[in-house]
Formats: C-alpha cells, structure tokens, sequence
RNA sequence: GGAGAGAUGGGUGAGUGGCUGAAACCAGCAGUUUGCUAAACUGCCGUACCCGUAAGGGUACCGAGGGUUCGAAUCCCUCUCUCUCCGCCA
C-alpha cells in the first residue's frame, strides 16, 4: 500500500510511477484518494476537539460531584448531549471517510523503481543478461511431457484421478528428484546465511492482506470456506506475515529466511497453449527466500539476491536468462523485478523460474513492519525470490540432459538423489 | 466436541466507574558517583492519527467489535485466542 503523506507530497512521482505501471485511471484515482483524505483529516480535528470539550466537561462533572454541588452536575450534565450526539456523528462519517480512502488506496499498485523500462507487455522486458549455452538435441528429443512418461516419473492422470488436471503424482526417480531439488535449495540457503523456517500453508485473511494477495487477487488462492482460511500461493505470504505488527529492533536486521512449502495456485483463466506438462501446475514446491531490510540497504540486498539464483543456476547447468520486468508487467505490489528463466531444450522456449522482487515498503506499510531509527519508527522494506520453484527446474533437466541412455543429473544433484542416470 | 478459568505496556504483574496511558518490579536507554570488568543513585523508557515551521498541544488504543454512562482497563453483550480437565486422534 502507498503511505498517504508521500502521495501528498509526491503527487507527479505518484502519477508517473502509476502511468509506468499503465494504471487506467491513475490521475482520477489519485485525485480522490487526496480529496478523500482531506476530508478525512477534517473530520477528524472536529471530532478531537469536540471530544477535548466532551472529556472537560466529564471532568468537571466529576469534581461537582466530589464537592456536593449536585444540581451545578446536573446541569452540566445537560449540556453534554449535544456534545455527544454530534461526536457520533462525526465519528460515523470519519469512519466511512478511511473506508473510503482505504478502498481506493488498496487498488494502487506499488510506483516503479527508476531503472524499471518503459513497456506494457512481456515482450517488453529488458534482457539483462544470458548466462550458458543452449544444448543442441538430436532430432529424437522429446519434451518433458514424453519423457515423465517414457520413464515413469511423473504421473499427470493419476493426479487426475486424485484431485483433478494440474495435480501431478511424482513417482519413483520423479519423486526423489524432488526430494533432492527441495534439499539442495535449502541447503544453498543455509550456506548463504538464510534461516530456514517451515511456516504454515494455510494463511488467515490479515496475512492475505498484508502482502497484497488480498483485496484483489482473492480468486487465484483456494479457500477453505469452512475455516475461512485460503492456501498459500507461495511461501512468501506466511514468511512475510511472520513479521506483521512487529517492530523489529535494529540489532536483528537483517532479516534473511528461507523455506520450502507447496504453493496452490487456482490459475483461473490462464490455461491453454503452453502450459503443457510441468509448465504450470495448481500445486508445486518451491524454496523461497525472503528479506526485510533498512530502506538503504534493499536495493543491494536485491543484487544480491539475484546473483543467488543465478548461482543455482549455474550449479545446476541451466542455461538462463535474466529479465527487468518493465512496467507494465510487473506484479502489483513490485517496485523492481527480475525474472529469472531457464531455456527448455525440447521446447524451444524460455521457462520462468524465479521472479527476484524489492517492495520497498509497500507490504511493510500493510504489514506495519518496522524498526526505530533515532528514537522513530520507520517502515522497513522487504524482498523475496524464488531460490527456486521447482516443476519448470525439473522441466528443462528433464529436457536437456536427455540422452539415448537416459536422462543425465546434474553432477550437484547426484548427492542428493542417489542416483546419476533416470532411465 | 463438553466443562471451567483467563486475555493489561518488551517481560512479570497491580488496578473493579472519575485522582489511570495506566502502580511496582525486571529488562532497555541517558547521566551522576564510587579505583575496579560491577554496584548505588537520578532521569527517560508504548503505538497511531490530527493541529503546529517548531516548541508544544489534542484524540484514540488495557485481545477484537458493539453497548450502558456526563465519565469505562474497570459494568453488559458478541466474537477471537490462550490455559486446565474430560473426550477423540496423527
């Protein structure tokens, strides 16, 4: 969430920054929100003050009575009805008047870092960087989707079965590639300094709502209607929210966690070409890391991370990309992002694996995450990536390293699986 | 699921209608002093919003929401959570 006094004096950021992001209604929602909040500040001086009358007059109520002068109390007594009924009302409107602010607030997104492109659509990401060398299969090369099947390690109709399209049954080698690739991650992350915690996967409406995911985003989580609770779409939610209502004190940042979860993702709407096989999927495990860290320090920290991945990349022999997401395709609550992609052999495509993100503070200002810098409270900001999603991962090994023998793992996988060959 | 008890500031914990934004103690911060890796003493020590250039002032918050009252941490209602006992169970 945008914090209001910046918005008000920062009117033509905030308008540029919107546009960057292709807000349809930018200049209108911004001018309510300004008016709204003025309004609501009006409100609220006339009610403090009429307040400050209405706890003199108790006060003094109060002493009357102390001394005996019990007719003097009665007629001050009279005269805090009007001062009552009209606090009611004052209260009533100031309450609608944040309502509202609220509402038009919560659907701005975060203002773009200054190095984000210009651009409405994927195809207008800037490739940062590219980083290994394609293979070159034979004319024989399968897919992944043929290949989990010529080996028996992923089973997409027996997920059916279960639950239903998009719910894959890893058997076998599939199963402990898995096992091996969640490992390895977390393992890295430990190294690298990371906390490993194991957070629920179920998350209530406030840690929804403190990431963002709620309001606006609620048909893409699944919901348990009978406890009202939704299933995590990525583990950055229940990580993230570990730190909601939390003054941090300024010895234990860093904040730097890691943890594995499974990640259910309804996906309405967005099947079709392309999302063949372990492409995408309503549920699948990733590794996430997640930073909260002083405002000077984010930007670095989000270098950082980023070389992170890529170095799991690179231990694991994926070719990959490294985009800055421009503008328009940002997600809502980013102030900057890089998507990291590996190039899947058999498709001929690159897959998305990892997406690197600073919010600044705009979950922060929903989570009220802070720390005290000389004596004030400051909002802090927070980062997470993906270190790394697992299915699109198991994808392009799958597709790359096949080989008429079988299919070859990766040399720093091979400690994890038990195993050098899936044939 | 059944029965009972409870929820106060970073922690312990007092407070049952006005003198309480809240005692006391501990922790923390600043300083004074003592010749010794510590003690004693003094002061400070919650959050948010609003007005103000500032100094400063106002308002709200004692699990959450509503109500009674001139006045609520304190009384009433609803909800949430925690603990104890019983039941069930990985």
């Amino acid at each position: 969430m945008l914090q209001l006094p910046f918005i008000r004096e920062n009117k033509e950021l905030t308008l540029a920054g919107l546009k960057k992001k292709r807000v349809a209604n930018a200049d209108e929602a911004v001018e309510q929100v300004l008016t709204l909040d003025q309004q609501r500040r009006d409100t609220q001086k006339e009610l403090d003050d009429v307040l400050a009358q209405s706890n003199a007059k108790a006060k003094e109520i109060g002493a009357l009575m102390k001394s005996g002068q019990k007719e003097a109390a009665e007629a001050a007594k009279a005269e805090t009805a009007e001062l009552k009924s009209r606090s009611k009302e004052l209260e009533e409107s100031l309450k609608a008047l944040e309502q509202q602010v609220m509402d038009v607030l919560v659907t701005l997104p975060n203002l773009p870092h200054s190095s984000v492109p210009e651009g409405r659509s994927a195809e207008d990401n800037e490739v940062v960087l590219e980083n290994g060398d394609k293979p070159v299969l034979g004319d024989d090369a399968l897919p992944h989707w043929d290949l989990i099947k010529k080996y028996n390690i992923i089973d997409f109709e027996l997920g059916i079965k279960i639950t239903g399209a998009g719910f894959p049954v890893y058997k076998g080698k599939g199963a402990r590639i898995q096992r091996a690739l969640i490992n390895f991650f977390l393992d890295k992350a430990l190294e690298a300094g990371y906390l490993e915690v194991q957070p629920p996967i179920l998350i209530n409406k406030d840690s929804g709502f403190g990431t963002g995911q709620l309001p606006d985003k609620e048909g893409q989580m699944y919901f348990a209607t009978a406890d009202e609770l939704y299933l995590i779409p990525t583990a950055e939610v229940p990580i993230t929210n570990l730190y909601r209502d939390v003054i941090v004190s300024e010895d234990q940042l860093p904040v730097k966690n890691v943890g594995y979860t499974p990640c259910f993702r309804r996906e309405a709407g967005s099947w079709g070409a392309h999302v063949r096989g372990l492409n995408r999927l309503h549920q699948f495990d990733k590794v996430e890391i997640v930073q909260i860290r002083k405002p000077e320090e984010s930007y670095q920290a989000l270098e950082e991370m980023s070389l992170y991945v890529q170095g799991l990349l690179q231990e694991l022999e994926l070719p990959y990309r490294v985009l800055r997401l421009c503008g328009g395709d940002m997600g809502f609550t980013s102030a900057l992002t890089y998507d990291m992609e590996v190039w899947s052999a058999a498709q001929q495509r690159w897959l998305e694996v990892s997406s690197v993100s600073n919010f600044e503070t705009y979950q922060a200002n929903r989570l009220k995450l802070r720390y005290k810098v000389e004596g004030k409270t400051q909002l802090l900001h927070t980062l997470n990536g993906s270190a790394l999603a697992l299915p699109r991962i198991l994808a392009s090994i799958l597709e790359n390293n096949q080989t008429p023998e079988g299919i070859r793992i990766p040399k720093v996988l091979v400690p994890y699986c038990g195993f050098e060959v899936i044939n």
